[in-house]
DNA sequence: TCTTTAATATAACAGTGTTATGTTCAATCG
DNA sequence: CGATTGAACATAACACTGTTATATTAAAGA
């Protein structure tokens, strides 16, 4: 990657994870990065471009975030350590979650080399959350589930982001939802009990 | 309420509903509702009043979707009609949704009132999901529970409204997601079985 | 009737993303 | 080596955004 680019796109980081989207204009990267304005067309497609590479970003650290060494952890111990890698991303990168589920500037829609980056982190999510189901279960049976688990964890994740969560204050998120996780896990794995790995 | 106040209104719940958030400027809600765009600024507290209201208009929407007579309905029953109804209501008005969920201008944060009337909401669905726990049950471990529901469903339809929907084309969500809410509930039954209402 | 207040209109300010117009500079080719 | 091509740069402008200062009009109260 060009220096020119890497200095453009480390100042949108910068000013991203300082005051997030809001804090992230045309001028002011070019400012931050010591370039002209002029720069952030000529080495990426405008602001779309810049938001692109973050919301790319934020898939990694989702990726990331749920990856680990599985040896010697049950499956349900694997998916409670993942969610909790989930919880912690999620946490510690608020700038990124919110770019990358949609609470940006509206204006903004990932591309289709963003959508993939998305859609492969999904995958790897798929395969976590196979490890409560039969061996033999099919591709849909196995999304299924994987959207089950993470709309459940995600969900957690956008109402803490939310205004609603001043009800809970000086609560700890994760300890309060983990409960219903492992219970739901539970759940799962009794209902496909017999065949699961 | 104001004659120009409800013009104001009625113009910017149009230019919503048919754009989203991005299609309301102070200037097309005046133009419009045929006022000076200064008379956002005289009705309203400008954008931010513009908003507030389209918000407390998303959280009506909220209670009246989870609102119905429950008479002669199981525990459960309500509990995934109501689930049902929020369903629904957030596909029928996905952009008050999108609004009241964050993904908005990000420059936008509700009023007291409009948190007020969230928290109001909030309220009335601590009230159904209680139903699945004990009478005696405390407030907090209500609370807890509602926010369990509350996660779980709302996670599903934040990942519809994400770019990953595309990986399920054509898919009736609220049958993908039924059989897991309906687990779920299940789960919370059997684990305050015996005292349950 | 006079005064005070509210609503309106016009225009401006500072900011946004984007682009047209020049200009400079380095690399490639004849 | 000189000429040409193309990329990176800078400046300024365009069309928009939310907001506000100023001025004008209309309505209501004393």
């Amino acid at each position: 990657m060009n220096i020119a680019k890497r200095k453009i796109l480390g100042a949108a980081s910068e000013l991203f994870l300082e005051g997030g989207i809001a804090a992230l204009s045309v001028r002011s990267i070019a400012k931050q990065a010591g370039v002209s304005t002029i720069g952030i067309y000529s080495h990426f497609k405008g602001k779309e471009g810049i938001l692109d590479e973050l919301y790319i970003q934020g898939f990694e650290l989702f990726m990331q975030a749920i990856k680990f060494d599985q040896e010697k952890l049950t499956a349900k111990e694997i998916l409670l350590k993942a969610i909790h890698g989930y919880f912690s991303m999620a946490q510690a990168h608020e700038g990124h979650y919110r770019l990358i589920f949609g609470e940006n500037d509206s204006r903004y829609t990932p591309s289709d080399e963003a959508k993939a980056t998305a859609e492969r982190a999904f995958g790897k999510l798929v395969k976590i959350t196979a490890l409560l189901l039969p061996k033999d279960a099919s591709l849909a049976l196995k999304q299924k589930n994987a959207l089950e688990i993470w709309a459940f964890v995600h969900g957690y994740v956008s109402l803490k982001h939310h205004a609603i969560a001043s009800i809970f204050p000086e609560t700890d998120w994760y300890v309060l939802a983990e409960d219903a996780f492992a219970m739901h896990i539970d759940a799962i794995l009794a209902k496909y009990a017999g065949a699961a790995n």
